[in-house]
DNA sequence: CTTTTGTTTTACATTGTGTCAATCGATATG
DNA sequence: CATATCGATTGACACAATGTAAAACAAAAG
């Protein structure tokens, strides 16, 4: 592929990723997209064979931006399991801002598409294996409540960390970025460890 | 309103209603439910302004026809605020998967159309209310921890118990009704309650 | 008998996605 | 220089689903 279809691809992705942020996103279209990229609406066409390949894309091409596998590493740092839990929110609750518009958009085409359920299913493997790593690091602590096997701590962790809850929380019932990551911590720890 | 209209007007909302149950709230059209019903797709615009006018009065109606009224009686019969969380688990724990589809059909709307909005947050009131009525009981028990407002206690409360959770993490994560209501019910007075 | 009411039928407008074919311009390659 | 090739453009079209509009019709009520 030359250079200056990569180009355009890349002009494509940005239009995508910045309408998505700017309308949380909703409402966006495929001929805004090519507006906004400066490009016809076929062109996007020619690099993406849908819709949703395009969103598929352009979380992955975020993802990369934003530097998530550097962020991951830092929590990777981390020793014992309470500061693996304390990194885990930390860098996943000032990410989930970063990418609210297109998660959204994600979130309201998956049920429609089964290709998109995938492409979310797999992110939230990545948040699925983060919290595995908590749970196995509390476990080996001994601080993991008795009542949690490992398989249903790693799901509960997940699931209080989804999108929708810090979208719940903050945008709906208007919690600050920092607020939610503290009490999340708080509740995580009440919850899954003793004492 | 005549006799036949109405009985016109209820066999829509039952074909909506079976129909959405039937498909997970996914996939059906206006022209599915009319065939459903028995009438034509244009009878159907005779009765409801639009789709989301239609939902709106069908999850009215099974609402209504669950009784859910009466259930949430059996809720407020208890008096200390550890029987009030218990009850309100159990009886919306049993609910959540009675409505499933036409609930999955509101949430994936609710993005695009702001009176699915409107609907969809009528119905999570409810449950808010339901859950400061937990909190404040909970409260004049001296047993909500001191780090808890009732505001915050009642958001995360409501959020924990959120449709989209419960959805969670029994279709996806595969947990059965009773360990969903044991699992947060511990989850929920770990967090909330002193000790 | 006539009017009203609920419904049917047919047709059409609209919106957004996705496809197709012809064309155009620049850039390599012989 | 001539000519393929490639990326992009243009304009047209198919399609699915929602929603609207108008004319006809059947049954019940006055």
């Amino acid at each position: 592929m030359s250079k200056s279809s990569d180009n355009t691809r890349n002009k494509i992705l940005v239009a995508t990723w910045h309408l998505m942020e700017e309308n949380q996103g909703q409402g966006v279209r495929m001929s805004d997209i090519a507006k906004r990229a400066g490009v016809s609406r076929q062109a996007v066409y020619l690099h993406f064979a849908n819709r949703t390949d395009l969103i598929i894309a352009t979380i992955a091409y975020v993802d990369q931006q934003k530097g998530l596998g550097e962020r991951m590493a830092s929590f990777n740092a981390a020793s014992d399991g309470l500061h693996l839990l304390d990194q885990l929110v930390e860098v996943w609750g000032d990410y989930m801002p970063e990418i609210a518009g297109i998660s959204r958009a994600m979130l309201s085409t998956r049920n429609s598409d089964a290709d998109m359920a995938a492409a979310w299913n797999k992110t939230m493997g990545c948040l699925k294996a983060a919290c595995r790593k908590v749970i196995t690091a509390l476990e080996s602590d001994g601080l993991l409540a008795k009542n949690w096997t490992t398989e249903t701590a790693v799901d509960l962790s997940a699931t209080l960390l989804s999108f929708q809850n810090w979208e719940q929380l903050t945008s709906e019932y208007g919690w600050s970025g920092e607020h939610y990551k503290t009490t999340i911590k708080t509740v995580l720890i009440r919850a899954l460890t003793v004492n």
